[in-house]
Parts: structure tokens; C-alpha cells; sequence
DNA sequence: TGCGATTGTCATCTT
DNA sequence: AAAAGATGACAATCG
């Protein structure tokens, strides 16, 4: 209350308005508590408004364009804090035709700002809810301009409007806080997945650069996706075991000279065409009808010099090479589909982590994916390129082949002699495996992009859903406010007399207030200003 | 039989 | 310069 009998003070000692002893008006002393009251409470919402716009909004904006600074330039800076915040009251309340006309900033501008700057606003029924007065109503205020449910309210009980203000406040800065935290938390799972999703996005790039895949690949393989590297690991895996490796198909087109038939294997080039494109590796289904006599024929028949054990090591897993046969790729395969279509990319490649595992896990599951038709235990169909090693009697497996650094790679080679026939197509596979690989890899990376666009989509769509609630919320706080600032200001001049006790007409003055503190009753009417003007 | 999905492969580029 | 990885494009395969 001490702020507001200083802040009255200048309304008193100002009285001499205007040129004319009818317009030279002072505001009467009976500009009483109860006005003295309406300002202080003026002063709260405005202040509460100004908490807000200055936020949310420019100056500009605010007062439509008028900056309140410029129009009154160091008022009372000397002042306690309550006369500081009664001056950014008056303002507040001489800007009010302003705000009249104030439009909230478009969308875009407004969803712009509120995403960087925006302060959460007080809901709408902040104002009914926070001021339950059980107090008999004060006599009739002017008519209001608005008819809220709290309008009167608080006229008269402007003692208990400051606590009921302060209440507004503290809600105010709870909710400050509370939505600034809600704010982070939902922030936070943008910036969170930013990086991981920037990790995803630089295998994406076009242009991007192996760096950037890298990259990828270690943050995945250090937790994010820890997984990601199955195949890698599951290669590793098959380092150490012969049975599990996988190639179904795989015909070299060009690149891989010619070969030996496995019909031929004494045989070099020429009866590698014939029997490559005619009879092996062009027709699938005499591939799967002839798959266990060859298979017979390689367990049974073929002698690769010293490590003829190295392919044929195991009779019970009759993987010569490819520890995953087609039909695994099969069941994957549908399986990746279906979970696509029906649960989604996340699970799809949950499936393909599944489905990766499994065909990672060895021998024992390697019966699983043999073709359920035929003979009980079929033993999988051999890959082009399996074929091709067989029938080059390639002496080593192509696990091996494809999974070994270079320097034993090339050190393996070494230790036997192989003609160049052979040698071009151990390349060949081992560059057709790598390659294998990294296109699983990069698949994978692919789906798990998607994924993680499809999740930050969904939270930009949640964020710009909550945004708008938001800017809801604040239009319609901000309708109140000018309301409640209106009616306010109605009643001021409601209790303003000139010196006949003629009340003053809201449509014809306005209240000014000039930089050393005085109040002003300013006439719209041009000629009555230059009176006044001459007059001073 | 046509279609979509998957997978292997090739070519090419980058690291 | 060679090796390896990444990726677009294409074809084979499958359901």
C-alpha cells in the first residue's frame, strides 16, 4: 500500500489540466483509496502481463508498436521496486488502447518465438479459480466491457486482490517452472535423440562420407545400437565357425573368370560356362533337385589337398560353406515384411536383430533353416559362389576367405598353390562377401534411420500439438487481461470529476502520464490538445 | 501372373 | 596404391 500512496501522489499534485478553467481539470481528491486500490491492482496485472509479453512478445508488439520506454523515458527509475513496477503499471494502463488493438503475432513468428522464448501463460481460469471472494459484492461498478464471471470480483476487495495476485504469481512462477521443466522434458527427448539421430543421418547422406559412417558405426557400436554390428560380429562369429556363414545366390557377372564345373572338377575354363550358366547356377530348381547329390559328392568325393577337412569338417552339419541358407533369408525375409507392414519399421529390424542373432548363433541352429520339404535334415543349397569354390576345389573355406584380415588372407594364400583361375575367384568371393555384408549393414542402417525419423516426426507433431494448445491458452489470458484492464480503466474515470463534478468520458480523455511523474487527463479532440499545448 | 519385399551383386566413390 | 567400407542401382528370388 505504500507504493501505492507514492504512486497516487503525482495523480494529486497534477491536477492543473488543460487551458480553460472548464478543461483545466484536476483529478479530485476524490480520486480516492479505491482508485489508489484500482491502480495498485492494475499494477499487479499489468505487471503480470508485462512478465509475460516481455517474453513472449517485443515492446512492439505489446503496446502496437508504441515502446513504453520511448514514451516515457526514465519514470521514477529512482524508485523503490513497487514504484517501478506502478509505473509499468500506468503504463501498462495508458497503453491500454493499445492493447485494444493488439493482435498476437501470426503463427509462424509466434511459434517461432515460443519455441525459443516463450514462457508458459496462465491458464484461463487462473483468475476464477485463484479468487474466491466471499465478501458481499462492492456497489455497482461501471458497466464493464467484458463480462467475465470474476469481473467484479475484485471490486472493492482490492486488499485481498494483492494476495489473490500474489497467488497469481507464485502460481505463476510454479507454473513457470513446472512448464519450463515440462518444457525441457520435452525438449529433451529431441536433443537427446539428436545425436543419435545425426549419428543415423550421415550414413543417409548421399555425399556424406565414409567418416561419417564410421562415425555412425561407433556410436552404434557403443551402445546406441549396440546390435547394429551383428553382422560384423556375427562374421567375427563365423571366423570361428566354419558352419555358419550365408550365401544363397550370387552370380558373377563378368568379374569372375571362368571356372570349372563341379561336374569337371579336373577341368579349367572350358567347362566352367556350360555347366556355370547351364546347368548350375542358372536353374534353381535342378540347383535344389541335384543339391544332395553334389552335397554327396563334395562330402564324399572331393580331396582338397591337405585341408580337405576345412569345408568337409563337419558331417553333421553339412555346411560346406554357407552356414545360412536361402530359406533363412526367406523366413527373414516375409518376417522383416510382415513386421513392416504391420508393427512398423522398429520392428522389423527387431526382427532383423532376431533373425541376425539367430543366424549368428552357430551350427545349432542351423538346421532350422534347411528346407522343411524334401528329406528329413536336407542339408542347404550351396551358393554360386560355394559351387564355384567347390568346383575349383578352392582348399579353404570361404568363411575364412571373406572374414580374414588381409595379411592372412594373404598369407593363407601363401600356403597353397592355386592357379589364377582360382585365385581370381577367391577374390571375387571375398569381395562379394564383404560387400555382402556392408549391404546388410547399410540396410540396417537405412530402417533404423527411418525409424528414428519416424519417432523424432512424432514428437515434432506432439510438440507443435502442445504448442498450439499453448498459444491457445495465452490468447485467451491475453483477452482477459485487456478486459480486466478495460473495465479498470473505465472505472478510474469513473470516479474523475472536473470542477463542475461532470465526470470525465472515457470516449474523450485518456490518461497520460509525462517522464516527472504527473498524471494527465489528455482530450482526444485535436483542437482541445492544441489548446492545451498553448495553454502549458 | 503381377507385385512388392528382400537379398546378393556390381560399380563407384570415399577413407 | 591397395584394401575396405558405403551406397545406389539392378537383378534374382520368394511369398
Amino acid at each position: 500500500m505504500c507504493s501505492t500512496a507514492n504512486y497516487v501522489l503525482p495523480l494529486r499534485r497534477t491536477c492543473e489540466v488543460g487551458p480553460s478553467t472548464k478543461r483545466k481539470t484536476s483529478v479530485q481528491s476524490q480520486a480516492s483509496n479505491r482508485i489508489m486500490n484500482v491502480f495498485f491492482f492494475l499494477s499487479i496485472i499489468s505487471n503480470h502481463l508485462l512478465s509475460q509479453y516481455k517474453v513472449a512478445a517485443t515492446p512492439g508488439r505489446l503496446c502496437g508498436g508504441v515502446s513504453m520506454q520511448t514514451n516515457f523515458p526514465g519514470v521514477r527509475s529512482h524508485g523503490a521496486p513497487q514504484d517501478t513496477e506502478m509505473d509499468v503499471a500506468w503504463q501498462e494502463l495508458m497503453a491500454i488502447t493499445e492493447l485494444q488493438e493488439f493482435e498476437v503475432p501470426s503463427e509462424s513468428s509466434y511459434e517461432t518465438s515460443q519455441y525459443q522464448t516463450m514462457e508458459p501463460m496462465v491458464p484461463v481460469g487462473e483468475y476464477g479459480i485463484s479468487q474466491p471472494h466471499p465478501e458481499p459484492p462492492p456497489p455497482p461498478p461501471p458497466p464493464s466491457a467484458c463480462e467475465m464471471s470474476t469481473a467484479d470480483n475484485y471490486d472493492g476487495c482490492y486488499s485481498e486482490e494483492v494476495p489473490t495476485c500474489h497467488r497469481l504469481g507464485s502460481n505463476t512462477e510454479a507454473m513457470y517452472g513446472n512448464s519450463e521443466s515440462q518444457l525441457s522434458q520435452r525438449m529433451l527427448p529431441i536433443s537427446h535423440a539428436q545425436p543419435s539421430l545425426m549419428a543415423l543421418r550421415e550414413p543417409m547422406n548421399i555425399s556424406g562420407t565414409s567418416q561419417g559412417h564410421r562415425r555412425a558405426n561407433a556410436c552404434l557400436s557403443q551402445g546406441l545400437s549396440r546390435h547394429m554390428l551383428w553382422t560384423t560380429h556375427g562374421q567375427s562369429a563365423r571366423a570361428r565357425s566354419a558352419d555358419d556363414m550365408e550365401s544363397d545366390s550370387g552370380l558373377s557377372l563378368g568379374s569372375s573368370p571362368p571356372l570349372a564345373s563341379p561336374d569337371n572338377p579336373a577341368g579349367g575354363a572350358p567347362g566352367y560356362q556350360s555347366i556355370d550358366i547351364g546347368m548350375a547356377y542358372s536353374d534353381g530348381e535342378h540347383d535344389s533337385m541335384n543339391e544332395h547329390a553334389r552335397r554327396a559328392h563334395i562330402h564324399y568325393s572331393m580331396d582338397y589337398q591337405n585341408q580337405a577337412h576345412s569345408y568337409l569338417h563337419s558331417g553333421a552339419h553339412p555346411s560346406y560353406f554357407s552356414p545360412q541358407p536361402s530359406l533363412c533369408h526367406a523366413q527373414q525375409s516375409s518376417l522383416t515384411l510382415r513386421s513392416v507392414k504391420q508393427q512398423g519399421p522398429a520392428a522389423a529390424l527387431s526382427d532383423l536383430y532376431n533373425d541376425s542373432a539367430m543366424s549368428s548363433r552357430g551350427s545349432s541352429q542351423h538346421n532350422m533353416y534347411t528346407k522343411p520339404q524334401g528329406s528329413i535334415s536336407t542339408p542347404a543349397p550351396l551358393s554360386r559362389d560355394e559351387r564355384r569354390a567347390m568346383a575349383l576345389k578352392i582348399p579353404f573355406p570361404m568363411e575364412k576367405i571373406i572374414n580374414l584380415p588381409v595379411d592372412d588372407f594373404n598369407e593363407l594364400l601363401t600356403q597353397y598353390t592355386l592357379t589364377d583361375t582360382q585365385l581370381a575367384l577367391v577374390r571375387d568371393i571375398r569381395r562379394r562377401g564383404k560387400n555382402k555384408v556392408a549391404a546388410q549393414n547399410c540396410r540396417k542402417r537405412k530402417l533404423e534411420s527411418i525409424i528414428h525419423l519416424e519417432r523424432e516426426l512424432n514428437q515434432l507433431q506432439a510438440q507443435r500439438e502442445h504448442l498450439a494448445q499453448e498459444r491457445l491458452e495465452f490468447q485467451r489470458s491475453l483477452a482477459f487481461i485487456k478486459c480486466r484492464l478495460t473495465d479498470l480503466y473505465a472505472e478510474v474515470f469513473s470516479h474523475l470529476r472536473d470542477e463542475d463534478g461532470q465526470p470525465y468520458s472515457i470516449d474523450e480523455y485518456s490518461l497520460q502520464q509525462t517522464p516527472d511523474g504527473k498524471i494527465y487527463l489528455v482530450p482526444h479532440n485535436a483542437k482541445e490538445r492544441a489548446m492545451l499545448k498553448n495553454w502549458e
